[in-house]
RNA sequence: CGCGGUGUGGAGCAGCUAGGUAGCUCGUCGGGCUCAUAACCCGAAGGUCGUUGGUUCAAAUCCAGCCGCCGCAA
């Protein structure tokens, strides 16, 4: 078929380059503009764009195609290249009806959730947020609300307990692609059956901010372990902000230790506000690398006593 | 020119403010003790102190440039 795929981050790269080595051609890529970013402000291309260039496939990234000139000039385009389909994997933009209604066989977009749960922006995060055990990719018929389109096909996968944002991050960006190959040759084949989402039992899951990165040692031990997997919680030690990347739930429990005092200075276990304690298994301090627990005691004294201060 | 941190044997750090034998906690290797051990004891190897240049009798330490890694902020 003849598509036009659009996305930004890195989930939509596999299904970008699944999309381009397969039969189907990829006439063309949206994706966000390039905006200056960080240190330095440098620009930075959007990592869809530079896995486009590896295809040579030509790049387009209007502003908006809502509004303005660039919609204007991106519908003209839309329409002399005439896509049978246009595939979308966390595009970043909000598609006009137009759009939605220009290819034959319409858009379709790759979430990363079991629909109707999970809608928004942040699937991921939010699943281990809540601690869910099974989250998914869903794909979908798009339509004008906010991944509110008919289900084509939905694939669930196991969470572990202990696993990262990144991790699955990176599980469900690989599946996103099988479940798009698989939606395409369903869709040449005329074997899907679109199910309706149930809106009765959807959820959002809004964009994350700084605040809910800040460890609260006053939550219990799994709530602490849930931010840590699922946004790279920080706490702040010494005046530093300390990053922890992962964590495990030792199912000890501390009785006369504050909430958020550190009680095992040999493997940084720290009690939460259930009286249950953590275990620190990755950290990253402010200007160093990202290390192991057993790297980081090498080198910083911890003391038992200490507690993490609770200001953000 | 957004703000800031950091680069020292394999790992994580100290030393730099007041220049002058390169240190700590581990790891590695060898030996010892032990029924045994990730425990303990003894010993050894291993570093152009990111890089270039400058100041100096002397620079890991002071000055300038460059490179790398990272946090914040967007």
């Amino acid at each position: 078929m003849k598509t036009i795929f659009m996305g930004t981050p890195d989930f939509a790269v596999p299904c970008l380059k699944a999309l381009a080595e397969s039969s189907h051609e990829v006439m063309a890529v949206f994706t966000q503009p390039d905006k200056p970013k960080g240190r330095g402000y440098k620009m930075i291309p959007t990592p869809v764009k530079t896995a486009a260039a590896e295809y040579d496939i030509p790049v387009y990234q209007p502003l908006s195609l809502r509004k303005g000139d660039d919609a204007e000039e991106s519908m003209k385009l839309l329409r002399e290249l005439a896509p049978d389909i246009i595939i979308v994997a966390a595009y970043g933009q909000i598609l006009p009806k137009e759009v939605l209604e220009l290819p034959k066989y319409g858009c379709v977009n790759i979430h990363a959730s079991l629909l109707p749960k999970y809608r928004g922006a942040a699937p991921i995060n939010w699943v281990i947020l809540n601690g869910e055990k099974e989250t998914g990719i869903t794909s979908m018929q798009m339509g004008e609300g906010l991944d509110t389109g008919d289900m084509l096909i939905k694939r669930a996968t196991e969470i572990g307990e202990n696993e990262t944002y990144q991790e699955l991050y990176s599980r469900l960006s690989d599946m996103g692609a099988e479940v798009l190959m698989d939606t395409l040759s369903a869709i040449e084949n005329g074997t899907l059956t679109p199910e309706k989402q149930d809106d009765s039992l959807t959820c959002y899951s809004p964009m994350i901010t700084k605040e809910m990165c800040a460890l609260d040692f006053n939550k219990s031990a799994a709530e602490v372990h849930n931010t840590i997997r699922g946004v790279t919680g920080f706490a702040m030690l010494d005046g530093k902000r300390l990053k922890i990347f992962a964590s495990s739930l030792t199912g000890k429990t501390s009785a006369d230790a504050a909430n958020g005092e550190i009680v095992d200075t040999a493997s940084f276990d720290v009690k939460c506000g259930d009286g249950q304690i953590i275990r620190f298994l990755e950290v990253q301090p402010e200007g160093k690398k990202r290390m192991k627990v057993s790297d980081f005691l090498r080198g910083n004294k911890l003391s038992t006593g200490k507690i993490f201060n609770q200001e953000v």
